[in-house]
DNA sequence: ATTTTAATTGTAATCGATTACAATAACCTC
DNA sequence: GAGGTTATTGTAATCGATTACAATTAAAAT
């Protein structure tokens, strides 16, 4: 291997030169660092990332946790990660912890190791404390969840209000019978989504029946499965709120395989606005959330903590928007 | 921080003794171990993991170069991946190119600076040369694509073999106006469903009219436009397949704009089998890539190569499978 | 009890860069 | 040209682990 006092040997002069060279500092003559570039150029030379790592103690890589890298909401968010970190000269690991805490725990290692200068979230499923300790050591950005009462900063639209604004579209299309399908309740920004759905329907005085909430886990299939429950009701609801696009989708297909029709005998919104939504038939009307934009924020902040930058506030709140399309209507009473 | 020699210090033992146990190397005594061990745990120390891959020069990370990981296929091959590699305790450093040839090339430079001990390729858009090049000083496999006359290690399907069952498929329905639309021809892979496309219907003797073969991009998008213009036509074709996925459901959804009908008034055909594929609707009838299965094996073989063990052959062929659902039916005359 | 052998531990070099500090060279000023 | 200043370069310590080799201790063999 070609190492910096191959280069020192053929270019005549010590490593703290080549060195010099490299970092572009300054303070090296023209002909030498002539004489240097050209001997990097012979030998083909290229620095030892490792070594420089180890005496600077830093990697130049960050770490980002996704709960599903097969689903596109996540990979878009970390698209825009990776904008931001490229951009910065960063490189991304990735953790996919395919829905598992236990994997999501064992992540954190590589923070604690010095395998990465920080880490992004995007699922906060570990015990808060095990969180608040290792982001107290290190600099760890949440995007999408968050952790109630911390002051780890955060990326994430208003799951609460979405959820409302939604809800809302639905009441004011004359909807009452309005059925909710969750995501898994251990997490924050499903309770979010459910207070939002709740909030909506007291403003207006719309008491919910119990069996109206049923808990999906963001899988197409719960969806399909929880619909189907609601199917079964001797008053099925009018319409339907899932709290992602995956589960509205589900939920479609569970109304369809009634013989039944969205929108006109029920109405469905989704969550999150994930390419595919647009695509299916009926293109699904849902909140949808600025991925690129998340993950460019996260990885914003994450580079403000690494360097140790001050941030302005520790909850970042974007926009999202309600994007009608054509799995809601009018209700009219049959 | 904490170093080994703080835990030294503490246990009143020598850095190289500390070293030992935690390798696990066996020659020290049950008593200096257990010393030891508690100094850690008291200081809750953690190994420096930079040091130890300068030390070993071996950093126990892989890199998986994505063209698209919004593309649920490669984020599935993704997995497959993950899955081995942390068996094996490696970690997967990712790079996005977003279909980007430059940014390509630049992810050379992570194995080149000895930041990953091997990588995969899941695009192969670079000059052949410089990939040779660089699979010949690191460990390089590819998946899904390869490159003609190279020996670098590959595990794909093979394309010809399955566009040419797709095509047959589509010729014994009764169809013979069958559209094809490619991927980019500058990728190999696109080629290749093309040639087997062309063996096929010369097989059967089945002249191929020039305007029904058109050149998408992969994406959703192409597969819509070059939909609509084999619908300008004349005579539209029958049949159509394509040679992905997104862009099948692209030319479904041109049909349908049309107020066609799949498959009563032309059968569609796709490629990969993607999740979404068998929940549109109609569902996809499409070729199936064991993309988990082509991920694992990519990264058995990296693994191989990378403690030089030796590989029993260069090319790895999975099985694919061709799924029927709904969108083709028997030609019939009108 | 002494020698031989095996088990355990320590010392110090090493991986390949960066950088504080020291040394030298080059340039001014009067 | 002496003295001072600045620019350039070199020496060697350093980052935190691993490991070859040496040294010591313990156990076994005679």
């Amino acid at each position: 291997m070609v190492t910096i006092s191959d280069v020192a040997k053929l270019a005549n002069v010590s490593t703290a030169t080549v060195s010099r060279v490299l970092s572009n500092s300054g303070n090296v003559k023209k002909e030498t660092t002539e004489k240097v570039l050209e001997a990097i150029q012979k030998l083909n030379y290229q620095p030892n990332i490792l070594a420089r790592q180890l005496r600077k103690l830093e990697t130049k890589t960050i770490l980002v946790v996704v709960p599903d890298i097969t689903n596109t909401f996540f990979s878009k968010v970390l698209r825009g990660i990776e904008h931001v970190a490229i951009e910065n000269d960063y490189e991304v690991l990735l953790g996919d912890t395919g829905n598992n805490v236990e994997r999501e725990r064992g992540y954190l290692d590589i923070l604690r190791q010095k395998k990465a200068d920080g880490m992004i979230l995007l699922t906060a499923r570990l015990e808060s404390h095990l969180l608040e300790e290792i982001a107290g050591e290190f600099p760890v950005v949440l995007a999408c969840e968050y952790l109630e009462g911390s002051t780890i900063p955060t990326v994430s639209i208003d799951n609460i209000s979405s959820a409302r604004k939604a809800t809302e579209y639905l009441i004011n299309l004359g909807h009452r019978r309005i059925g909710f399908i969750s995501g898994p309740l251990n997490v924050i920004l499903s309770r979010d989504r459910l207070k939002g759905f709740r909030q909506a329907m007291a403003q207006h005085n719309i008491p919910i029946e119990s069996f109206l909430v049923q808990e999906g886990d963001f899988s197409f299939e719960s969806g399909y499965n929880m619909m189907m429950k609601f199917l079964a009701l001797d008053q099925p609801p009018t319409a339907v709120f899932a709290a992602n696009d995956e589960m509205a989708i589900g939920a479609i297909k569970a109304i369809k395989s009634k013989g039944l029709h969205v929108p006109d005998d029920i109405s469905v919104v989704g969550f999150d606005d994930i390419k595919f939504s647009s695509i299916y038939e009926p293109a699904l009307t849902t909140i949808s959330q600025p991925m690129f934009e998340i993950g460019k924020k996260a990885m914003e902040l994450l580079i403000k903590l690494i360097n140790k930058d001050q941030l302005e506030k520790n909850q970042y709140i974007l926009e999202d928007q309600l994007v009608i399309r054509e799995t809601c209507k009018e209700y009219v009473s049959k």
